[in-house]
DNA sequence: CCTAAGAACA
DNA sequence: TGTTCTTAGG
């Protein structure tokens, strides 16, 4: 038996809206200890997206053994679109079933819902996700990523990072031109406009923008984004969960860095 | 002669806003007594739409004797577009005429427009809309209606309305899984909230959702909508135009309902 | 918060 | 041309 209740039904509509461009079919776990769960990569098998909401962070949490949900993202989000943004949500599923059970109630329990979804049985591949210490850790708003992911995939395939400890350059090159954005650290008060940089030595590393765009499906999730960097290693997108978890997004980087700023 | 003036033009906007996408074509009836009426099927021939105005909820109705006219809802709907939602909005026609005006007037009469419309002949099917008492008479937010056609739209075909003295049910079912929305009937302050069940005998029928979901379109035109069911009859779904009359919609039942709820 | 209308994209 | 996304309004 599985029973998770999130008052804040709008959280998890957010983070299907999240995922569910990225990846078609997946498998979520519910654990006894670690809570709710998806790991799988994209379907073009490139990326890999990592989700994660802590069993503290619903209201009400209950998970008898562990439990592997198959499920077709883009239903899943057909059902979740049908809760209202105030109204509670509640995840059933049986041991044994071969469903899980939506529960939407509105705050003033008027209107009760449910709906069945079929599960489906998914392969689930292993995978490798690298415990590591990042050379770069980048905090910055997350509208702001958004938006120079948006802006430099009008111009260019591919994005530069590079850090240094002054500041972050974006950079990109096509076929009309090229393109350079840089921000700066700062030290705002203003916390949801904070951009920081953590920095073990300076990076420089290049990925394919259709992938970040992707990532930033996320960005209603939270005002602020996590990026960390290291050379040779996936890309760390991060999302939080308010309060619940986190959504991250992995990413190799292109082989044909120059390592130039 | 038939002249009728109505000062809220935002209403005969919304009127046929809420008709045009069921009917392509049809007999509008000017009637010295009855006022300016509506009847007529669906373009598939499934749903029926009845809509009256009354002569006295017109600022000024005159209709010398009765008059047919047959109209395409859509280029009426088009000219009606023209006019701004605080104009008024004054219908005429010529007894022996194949035209009808639109005279759009803004408030301060500070412009004035008039379209005209041509009429077209239409063989006047004549229709039979029951005249009963029906065992449930159903009054809910029409904006709170329109939300459950529309997610159950999402998940299946056709939707089963249960009704009992507590609440009603709307059950669907789909390829991808199956839902239920249950509202509870409420002795809300506000009426515009109000749920209120009127119960004869509890009914459950099922109906298709696409033409439930074509009857929503009249939801701006009121805060309540009423729905009136009994057993192997058409459903009725009741929209008030406010002080003028009422646009209402029939649809029969689907024969496999099975009466359980 | 939710809907509807407009604008931009495919 | 149809669909989607965004924005403005209720």
């Amino acid at each position: 038996m599985f029973e998770a209740r999130i008052k804040q039904g709008a959280v998890l509509k957010k983070v299907l809206d999240s995922v569910k461009d990225l990846v078609t079919d997946a498998n979520f776990e519910a654990d006894p200890v670690e809570g709710f769960k998806l790991q799988a990569m994209d379907s073009s098998h490139v990326s890999l997206v990592s989700l994660k909401l802590h069993a503290d962070g619903f209201e009400h949490y209950r998970c008898d053994r562990a439990l592997t949900m198959g499920m077709n993202l883009a239903n899943m989000a057909k059902m979740l679109k049908c809760a209202g943004n105030d109204d509670a949500i509640t995840m059933k599923a049986d041991d044994a079933g071969d469903t899980v059970t939506f529960m939407f109630e509105s705050p003033d329990q008027q209107k009760i819902s449910d709906f069945e979804l079929k599960l489906m049985d998914i392969d689930s591949e292993h995978l490798g996700i690298p415990e590591t210490d990042y050379d770069v850790t980048l905090r910055m708003p997350s509208v702001e990523f958004q938006r120079i992911c948006r802006d430099l995939a009008s111009i260019g395939d591919t994005v530069g990072i590079s850090v240094t400890k002054d500041g972050v350059k974006f950079s990109t090159t096509g076929d009309i031109g090229e393109a350079n954005i840089t921000v700066r650290q700062n030290s705002e008060d203003d916390k949801d406009k904070m951009i920081a940089i953590e920095l073990g030595a300076p990076v420089s590393l290049t990925f394919a923008l259709r992938y970040l765009n992707s990532f930033t499906k996320a960005t209603p999730l939270c005002d602020q984004v996590i990026v960390r960097l290291s050379p040779n290693l996936p890309v760390v997108v991060q999302y939080a969960v308010t309060e619940v978890g986190y959504v991250s997004y992995f990413l190799a980087p292109k082989i044909e860095d120059d390592d130039a700023m």
